[in-house]
DNA sequence: GACAGATGCCAAATCGTTTTGGCAGCCCGT
DNA sequence: ACGGGCTGCCAAAACGATTTGGCATCTGTC
């Protein structure tokens, strides 16, 4: 079952391979003549002429391919949509994505960058699970690089991430926009960028809106249902207790919707919650479904690819400092918040 | 940036570029000096050496890439495993995963597949999110193809599906192994494998223990949290309430919670649940934590690689049936599932 | 009718491998 | 000293596209 070539095409048309490829690719400069242009085309057509892309990319040293290189795909839901992101926006410009994760093995991931430089991706995305900073292996100097919900400390390459305290500062001011004064904020104590720009968004928030920081609002625990029902519990067992809830992320909140009904507090009647991530699978099949605030990870699939084709367009603009891109976060509205109780 | 080629290591190593090839590739019958050999893997090791796919494929008309083409990537969580175990045999095998989905967008797939073929992939998994019947594109028939999480009528196809059915029946083993005798089906009314597979394992189950088939504690309705509670709350509202609820998937199993919760139930004490699919997201982070039964997401992704390759090896072994391979979905035990109460 | 410039097409080189079919030496027995 | 069989290597031809640098033929002008 051999694949027809160009050869087969020019045969059949009556003209040489190379006129085929002028007329395929529709080259510049090239004078062809209609009737013949026609008569390619039609015989492309009809033997189903497919371009034998290694034969193409050995020529043009250009695989029309490109390295997607994760940490762990496994571990969270999101990866579906980043991977979607990149990958639609990859085949509009033509390119594959080849697929890897690392486990977080360094010494794998260096034999997976020479399988992916082997195979001569056009560039690599290099990916994280969770917004984080990474140390870029330095194999990747080599090849177009664009980190993905990742940054390094080395300008070099481009970056794309969420803008996390955009996000911290979008939850707070939707319970602030309800009327909620004291809002108490379940967070984790990880040393990242999340965890971090999160609390600076909230605190920008209440400042905007006149009200003093209060580090007794804070509550600080794992970053899961149990560890949101443990620090929900030490904010509401208060007697001054928060009106709201702002969760650093839908599970610490589905943890708090627990702890809420242990104490009889009715959501959003008696206690307002807020998450944030956005994992479809637990805010929306909470009861009330939460409100929560979304990472916008189709998006950076998209932009990173944009950013890829930018640097593989232009490889060394004078090796200054690359985009680095922050992407928004928006409010995904639901029905936890509601105005705080009457006194 | 040119990169080092089997000539750069030839001139190295003061030999042809022949006989660098049959010592990179360890070429059976051909005598080399075990002086030279050393010498040429010096400097490949030296130069950094990594042979051109492109050029390699083109040779040899295999390209060490094989398609991996979804249907919705995004919708579940699910997708993680089995990329990440089709893609961790890939690579075992030297082979990379090149992603694509076709948003059940007919038309997009076929060029899709059309891209796949250009690039010349070795072979291609056709995936499905969830398990069912697909119809098979015709232009995968010019290619090695295994289904994955779907089956054709066509028997040329190989398929690597779950076990639904017994899946139902460690669930409902699991339930009956702690006492229990009146046990209710929380499912739902699609028309698909897990809805009918899961149906037959409880029933099965419920017959080797000799215990008849009541109709009346089957309840079906929306395959999601609201669906859960709705019929979740049908069955527990009888004056003869069961004391263990299997529920299709941990979703409904996430709304039958809520429901016993409603009625004032604890679970496990006064009522036990067992779900399916084991979406850690959700059974991890319920209280109590979830017993389910795991769908073996990677172990589909693996198994698909290596059907995969049984075809690539052996193209036509007589035009005969394909394996079509079910695979066992294992309990996985938490804490939703203790004996009944004493009445 | 001759010449210049356009027009329309093609032959051959190239990309980096693998593979086929040798070809020199060397050793050895006679 | 000579022929034969090993040993150890290499030259050249693929693979299927793109690209460079023409080369005929035609058209119009004087």
């Amino acid at each position: 079952m051999k694949r027809v070539g160009i050869k087969d095409v020019a045969a059949a048309a009556g003209v040489s391979a190379t006129t085929v490829s002028h007329i395929l690719n529709a080259v510049e400069g090239k004078r062809i003549n209609p009737d013949t242009r026609q008569l390619v085309l039609e015989a492309a057509e009809r033997l189903g002429y497919l371009p034998n892309n290694l034969a193409r990319g050995l020529r043009l040293s250009r695989s029309y391919t490109v390295g997607f290189l994760s940490d762990e795909i496994a571990t969270t839901p999101h990866a579906g949509q980043i991977i979607k992101g990149a990958q639609e926006a990859a085949a509009e410009r033509g390119l594959l994505l080849l697929m890897l994760n690392t486990g977080n093995d360094r010494e794998l991931e260096r034999k997976e960058i020479d399988l992916l430089l082997q195979h001569r991706v056009d560039g690599i995305l290099y990916a994280s699970m969770y917004h984080r900073m990474v140390e870029v292996p330095e194999q990747l100097r080599s090849v177009p690089t664009v980190l993905l919900d990742a940054r390094s400390d080395d300008p070099a390459f481009p970056s794309v991430v969420p803008d996390e305290e955009q996000g911290g500062r979008t939850a707070t001011r939707e319970l602030l926009a309800h009327g909620h004064r004291r809002i108490g904020f379940v967070t984790n104590s990880d040393d990242i960028p999340a965890t971090s720009g999160r609390l600076a968004g909230y605190r920008g928030a209440l400042a905007e809106a006149g009200i003093g920081f209060d580090a007794a609002l804070v509550s600080a625990d794992r970053s899961d249902a149990q560890g949101g029902y443990r620090a929900a519990h030490r904010l509401l067992d208060t007697a001054q207790r928060p009106t709201a809830l702002f969760c650093f992320n839908d599970r610490m909140a589905m943890g708090a919707y627990r702890a809420a009904a242990e104490l009889g507090l009715a959501i959003p009647g008696d206690l307002s919650v807020i998450g944030f991530d956005n994992q479809e699978l637990i805010s929306e099949n909470l009861f009330p479904a939460l409100s929560t605030v979304a990472l916008p990870h189709y998006e950076m699939g998209v932009r990173a690819i944009a950013q890829l084709q930018a640097v593989i367009d232009a490889p060394e603009p004078a090796g200054g400092p690359r985009s680095q891109e922050v992407l928004h976060c928006p409010l995904v509205s639901r029905d936890s918040v509601a105005p705080p109780p009457r006194l």
